[in-house]
DNA sequence: TTGTAGGCGTTATCAA
DNA sequence: TTGATAACGCCTACAA
């Protein structure tokens, strides 16, 4: 197909470049007559402007890049999804990079920022994936950029995240509430700074109740069922078990109860089981799941507004945003035995 | 920042533009010597190549578009997570497009390609979302494409997926072996080609075994866990009840489960229950779900290796390719009841 | 092996 | 309201 451009559709249509550009890009600037006429050339002759040349000149990619650690994680997938529904409407397009949480892969997706490929980054992992200087403020080495539901330790850095301690400390609150006096939890990985806030929250319900901190009773996952399983193994082989487990993520749960089932115990009877994500398939498992309800469509269509209000050059106030988070009370939690 | 480009570079390294660009783009052209000296410069000045200029030039935007119903789908965010891994490996990204089945997003994300701003595209849905001329044949009409886990009736179109028809009737096939005689479907909506060819599948599987097809025991889903109950609701008012239910996907099936078990019915003992996909929580549901696995990584990474094959200009053979799935036996299937 | 020069398709500036 | 013209950053004949 002879490539046809801005040049042949002007000529058919018996004005310059300038004034089909317009008819594209600012129609508003032509006159109805015009308008007409070049728009009906266009649809005849099936003319789509090239993205490219327009980039080139406007130095606008009308590209996002996404980088995130897993898009297999229902999490990840839920807040995608809304990102890329916001997105679509400004007329955006996202570049997904998914990175296995490598940092490597981190970097190459944020690469595509300085090559002009995409115009800001809507980052879901802990690091920040460009080569800072840190003796000056961070405001201003950065492209425009949101973090989401991670946390960064910076407050120059417009971050949306649900409230990682509060919601864990109401999580364990309500086992308390439950009679439940030995509560574990299933961390995840120590250096997830997310995990290091859901602690927190834990620590604090239990000072608040006046419950002394036992360290067997807290173990680190790695957000795996896999890893709920082997966790659940070493609490059961405790002296003294717990009645409650809150794990960090509502995968590790699930691994949790089908280990507990499978020695025998009943969940809730026996043990309580608290995950937290609130994904799918929580409400699906038998039984389902108690869990926290994290807003995945609200974090995904916050972080992509605030992305996009950057772009157009309007100030974002830096610093983290929290959205609601809710207790989702299912079947997998009841009152301690006695 | 000012803008920094290969002209810059040029002046700092005491060489021509055009070298600078050969360093970048064909190192092997160049001699030792000025390679070692340009990219000394081009390091110490934290250069980066736009992008945009080497398409504009080139004509290869290095993108690729995904089409996808619905990246929340744990079958295509398995598919899509391959084919990032090749995409990315070949020096390609991935434009997301999430299309939540709406012919309309479909045909936006396509349009990317007539916009020159992807180079392919990946298809996951069962239209083609490009305008063509019916008369004439579709090779030539269409951008460089694949399809992938969904039919299109073409053999123009190189495509990928699991043989539906054969892996339902081995299924289907499996019940029998296990003494059911009235095995239930529930497939996916009536216009989705590859629940079509599964239904064809069971229909094989009966008549191979002299079983009368009882179209009260076929019933439509929607692919959702809610229309598995409602399904599972409808055959469990039939006067003679299956026992054994085959779902046309994981999360169906899933329902099925939940909603014979409020009615106090034991899977597998009272109702064999089937699905298909093998997501990863068909394993962590009670009872683990027997269903056919579909090499979700493999269906990525051969639908991209396909595609990067015709981006490169080499041949490739248009029609269907089938992917080797495999039977799942987990503990929701049994032997049929006496 | 390197340099010169033109152009990819669009938009922005300026003048008409 | 429209048109002429010069970029945007890079690549690639072609010439040296």
């Amino acid at each position: 197909m002879a490539t046809i451009g801005i040049k042949e559709i002007a000529t058919l249509a018996k004005v310059s470049p300038a004034t089909v550009s317009r008819v594209i890009s600012s129609p508003e600037l032509v006159s109805k007559k015009t308008l007409n006429k070049v728009k009906k050339v266009i649809d005849e002759m099936g003319y789509r402007p090239n993205r490219i040349g327009a980039s080139l000149r406007t130095r606008k990619s009308g590209n996002i890049v996404a980088i995130i650690p897993d898009i297999t994680n229902p999490v990840n997938a839920g807040i995608i999804r809304a990102i890329e529904q916001g997105a679509q409407s400004a007329g955006y397009s996202i570049l997904l990079g998914d990175t296995q949480n490598l940092e490597e892969r981190e970097r190459h997706y944020a690469d595509l920022v300085l090559a002009g490929q995409a115009d800001g980054v809507l980052l879901f992992c802990s690091r920040i994936p460009f080569k800072t200087d840190p003796n000056q403020p961070l405001a201003g080495q950065l492209p425009p950029l949101v973090n989401g539901n991670e946390r960064i330790d910076s407050d120059e850095i417009v971050q949306v995240a649900v409230d990682n301690v509060a919601a864990a400390k109401a999580a364990v609150e309500y086992l308390i509430d439950q009679g439940h006096t030995r509560i574990a939890v299933v961390t995840g990985p120590d250096d997830v700074p997310s995990s290091k806030e859901r602690l927190e929250g834990y620590h604090y319900a239990l000072q608040g109740a006046g419950i002394a901190i036992d360290n067997n009773l807290q173990l680190a996952g790695d957000y795996t069922a896999e890893s709920g399983k082997s966790c659940a193994e070493k609490l059961l082989l405790l002296r003294d078990r717990p009645t409650a487990i809150f794990c960090f993520n509502d995968e590790m749960a699930i691994g949790v109860m089908k280990l507990l089932q499978r020695q025998g115990f009943n969940v809730p009877n026996d043990v309580s089981v608290m995950g937290f994500d609130d994904i799918h398939y929580a409400d699906l498992v038998t039984p389902a799941l108690t869990t926290v309800h994290q807003p995945l469509h609200e974090i995904g269509s916050t972080c992509i507004k605030l992305l996009i209000q950057q772009l157009k050059g309007q100030v974002v106030q830096p610093g983290r945003q929290f959205l609601p988070f809710t207790l989702k009370i299912r079947a997998s939690t009841g009152p301690a035995p006695r």
